[in-house]
DNA sequence: TTGTACGCGTTATCAA
DNA sequence: TTGATAACGCGTACAA
């Protein structure tokens, strides 16, 4: 009998006798339901897409986590993808969900132009954008505030007394970078201050090189503040090998929390981008589109960014 | 025609001009091929389901980040749980992703004796057991020499003088802390220490409430061998707070390798884990299997954990 | 070279 | 309350 459906799925009208009977060779059988055929027929396969830059940055794998915990929760699975900030892998994945019949999108987009993404490409999913925005794409999205955000450091080194700010920043192309980048040209042409950037540094190594360059400068920075975890370690690193303390000799303050920035010395100062939140609501957008009101008008939440002032820009705490 | 799948696939057979007019057609309606419904025809998913302890733990995403690769190359997916080490999740994932006929499994299990997995649960699909061999089942496997990573750092903490020597291990139930635990033993029974033992403290805050345990005993350790990266950071935390210098009054050695490792004052010794290697060849191992030989005897493969010496343990470097 | 029929495992529909 | 039938979109087998 094929009301075998009905027993599995605990439906109404199965006389418990049938439903008894049913259950014991399904046991039997060793039976468990098949998912692919489900999704097949139901146009829905019960999994979101999540498509981020590094699954091994923290940043971005304790958004993964709580995303995949909301996911849990409605009793979906969750498919990760890593683009490395590559475009083409980026499609390639956008191409490899979508025709896995992904119900809905989390992307970390790597090109918020989104020429990539309007050519129907995504065939109708809904999509959250989060913490890149996708240009000409109406779709819901979370951002942190990038601006404010670097605007408080900055501001902040500013009151220690700094007048030569170093920005060392990501890649040019992605809207954290520019954003951040934002934030501290306003701040400098506030005090009528130089500007010191220098951009593409989105890793350690990169970063340690900016910081060298900046340090054979005629007149170096007393300060700098670094675009991200990643940014931030590596002008530590080669502040420690050029042998100056800090914030003794250059004072530093950084974008994203790391977690071992309250163990460092000094401690590190820190713009926070809440990763948790962020991919919890990122998911709770999704979840509300696909499981409720799905012709909604397209949502943007915006995530303050905090200032966790402790002592690598010159502040004493004990 | 439904030959169109010949044209999708690109088999032979086609004239030319019939396989223009269906690609024209097919771009025209914004044809995407349905990998669900191929699922189901060929019984297979060219998915493969992926079990970690916690994605934000930066060991294990670093692996999870590695068996990605791997299986982008073969055109895999890859659908990512974290059990967060509770056997409960960690079934129902296994649950949810069998129904959902993925190839394989790359299992970081949360209970080695693996009762949860051999009723069938399984239904035949191929597993490589990472990290934790599971008993009882004969799988592929790979895991880190944790004994011996153990007995290296331990010793090496005797070599600069020390005789009260602590171990903090994490929930005793899984098998990386057993056999962590089982090297240190073996090194203080060797030389006729004291063990002195503090389990259950997979995390910063039980790890650094145990280190302020240890600092309350009468006779204080010396030395610290941590279990891992959040144990060793809780370690220091709370050695920190107490206001003791490592390695003056304390000496701290550490199992996983933190990117951090380097920046802290001192740097840490660590035994290495390579993340990135281990969650390749757990990938390559399955890929194998998937892909070659599927009845093959199970392999085993070890990776060696190296004793990376920096200065938390003693020793002087510049 | 092209087209038809069938079945993968499920659920919705409708008749019994 | 139960069962038969069709359909989801694809690929295989076979006929044309």
């Amino acid at each position: 009998m094929k009301t075998v459906s009905r027993v599995v799925n605990g439906e109404r009208y199965v006389k418990p006798a049938t439903a008894e009977r049913v259950n014991a060779a399904l046991t039997k059988l060793g039976y468990q339901p098949n998912d692919v055929a489900r999704s097949l027929r139901e146009q829905k396969s019960r999994t979101i897409g999540v498509i981020i830059a590094d699954v091994s940055n923290p940043f971005y794998s304790g958004c993964a986590k709580a995303a995949e915990e909301v996911a849990r929760e409605h009793g979906y699975a969750m498919l990760l993808a890593s683009s490395d900030e590559d475009v083409e892998i980026e499609k390639e994945y956008i191409d490899l969900l979508t025709r896995r019949r992904v119900d809905g999108l989390l992307l970390w987009t790597s090109n918020d132009r989104g020429g990539h993404l309007n050519d129907g490409r995504l065939a109708g999913i809904p999509v959250v954008a989060v913490d890149r925005p996708v240009e000409g794409l109406l779709t819901d999205m979370i951002i942190v505030q990038n601006r404010m955000g670097s605007k408080k450091a900055v501001e902040h080194l500013i009151g220690h007394g700094h007048r030569r700010i170093a920005y060392i920043g990501g890649q040019e192309h992605l809207y954290p970078t520019r954003k951040r980048l934002q934030g501290y040209r306003e701040v400098l042409r506030e005090q009528g201050l130089e500007e010191i950037v220098r951009m593409g540094a989105p890793d350690i190594a990169s970063a340690a090189d900016a910081m060298r360059q900046l340090l054979e400068l005629p007149a170096p920075p007393t300060a700098v503040f670094a675009f991200n975890n990643l940014t931030t370690m590596g002008v530590l690193h080669a502040l420690d090998r050029a042998g100056l303390r800090v914030p003794e000799d250059v004072a530093v303050a950084g974008f994203d929390d790391i977690e071992l920035a309250s163990l460092l010395h000094p401690r590190l100062t820190l713009v926070r981008q809440p990763a948790a939140e962020i991919g919890r609501r990122a998911a709770e957008l999704l979840f509300q589109r696909l499981e409720g009101n799905s012709s909604a008008k397209p949502r943007r939440v915006v995530v303050e960014a905090e200032l966790m002032v402790r002592e690598s820009c010159g502040c004493h705490k004990d």
